[in-house]
DNA sequence: TGTATTAATAAGCAAACACTTATATAATAA
DNA sequence: TTATTATATAAGTGTTTGCTTATTAATACA
């Protein structure tokens, strides 16, 4: 790895949202809609971030029906320090349990 | 540590130059005038990169006469996050002894 | 005393960043 | 078909970033 894409790599993750979604995202595959309900964003705010981790390499990409099913690339060579790193964070406020709670858990399949 | 410290140490460690720095002083204790040397950057560029890793508290500074010695904060606990992340990265062109060997490696003690 | 030397800081600027609102695209449902 | 839903993209904006040149501060040396 050279020095530009190590500084691409840290600046996709150094971002307080974006460390959210990858905290999220270490729980659960997600789509934008409940990205936006977990954050309170709005949906251009999240699909900016997820195109970003996407070209970082950070998160993959599945197409269902109307929806973007967003995940961990846990195939990422720097992925085990991804972990890490996000292991040193609390667990976001909002959860998907709260969400299902409040019956806003979005179907997504 | 939460999300804002976080975003502000891979910040302060985000950035290709500031990582040349860092890798740098993996090695050596150094001057400000040693790195505008090693980088070819002007003086304040460098000087304005180490406030930045100070504010991260990343590096140390020690006044001895007219200089100021930077170093590694081997007491950040993230410090071994830092090396690990620096250990991906190739050696920069330039080293200490390419100086020395071109006579311009300064004396600063 | 000056006068270099080393480094920090200030001010200015272009580019990048993280959002906003508006619009476009694509799939599903009525 | 038309309407709705989910997402992506475009354009605009204020803030931050990383440099520049100019200046200041502090130490060392003549």
């Amino acid at each position: 790895m050279d020095y530009f894409q190590m500084e691409s790599y840290l600046k996709a993750i150094g971002d307080s949202n974006r460390m959210r979604i990858l905290k999220y995202l270490m729980k659960d595959s997600l789509c934008i809609c409940e990205f936006t309900e977990l954050m309170k964003m709005t949906q251009p705010a999240i699909s900016q971030h997820m195109k970003k981790l996407k070209q970082a390499e950070l998160v993959l990409e599945e197409k269902r029906g109307r929806w973007t099913i967003w995940s961990l690339n846990i195939r990422h060579a720097q992925y085990p320090i991804l972990i890490h790193l996000l292991s040193l964070l609390p667990e976001p406020e909002r959860t998907i349990e709260t969400l299902k709670a409040e019956g806003k858990k979005v179907v997504c399949e």
